[in-house]
DNA sequence: ATAACTGTATTAGTGAAATAATACAGTTGC
DNA sequence: GCAACTGTATTATTTCACTAATACAGTTAT
């Protein structure tokens, strides 16, 4: 059964997607298997306090891009491949380092200073 | 005049947050100086092709954080100083890094592999 | 002075995220 | 078989970002 002990909403990011990023990057870090039971919908809300709905959001979405399976009365499972998690993998680094050097460059912060800067935060 | 040709409203961060980055890390970089003027509401609604209120929700916001100072009938101006650029730049960086950092951990990437991604991203 | 610009304020409407309360059908365990 | 769980679906409401259309008062340039 995945674990959602780690998982906290926080910011402006929908939750729905918070829950589909924490799932794609279980699978990236390898907590999250192939043949994994997800919690079920109720469930979870109740662990984070939130509507059921906002919950099934999450996994119909996870289920439109193949990375779950779900069907009406058994829990949903992971559908993971090394393909699919090496695509994952791609999308998620992709997505956060074109932000973080874009982000840096409108700071007019060298490459050298950002990667010094790193070395620091990195706890 | 401040420009805002590099700006391009992107993903689903509210828009008028965007603009209120834009202007901090225009600051930070240095091509945003104490007394430069910004341009109007209604200027910088067209430009950016939204609506005024939007805009003004932005400058409010910068207003109520001391950065900009604004007069009923005159443009509004930029109100810098080094503490203050320090402060933004203190502020900017560690919300970027702090996410950064811990998404990668999240995806249990190594700080080494993290830097050697961040070496090939940056262009 | 006056026209054209400024900032500021108000009211109304749309769309998306999230909540709330149900309902129904399929599965699993005892 | 039956109770307790599952996924799935529907309808209504609230909140917030954003749009839209005005209105008013202060400034700036000519």
């Amino acid at each position: 059964m995945i674990n959602f002990n780690g998982f906290e909403a926080s910011g402006n990011d929908p939750i729905y997607h918070q829950i589909l990023l924490f799932i794609k990057k279980g699978a990236v870090a390898g907590t999250i298997k192939d043949g994994d039971e997800l919690p079920s919908r109720r469930n979870l809300s109740a662990l984070l306090g939130i509507n059921p709905n906002t919950v099934q959001k999450a996994f119909s979405l996870l289920e439109e891009e193949g990375l779950i399976e779900s069907h009406a009365g058994a829990k949903s499972v992971m559908t993971l491949s090394a393909k699919k998690i090496e695509s994952l993998r791609v999308e998620l680094l992709t997505e956060e380092l074109k932000s973080l050097s874009s982000s840096m460059k409108q700071m007019n912060i060298s490459k050298e200073e950002a990667i010094g800067l790193i070395e620091k935060f990195w706890k």
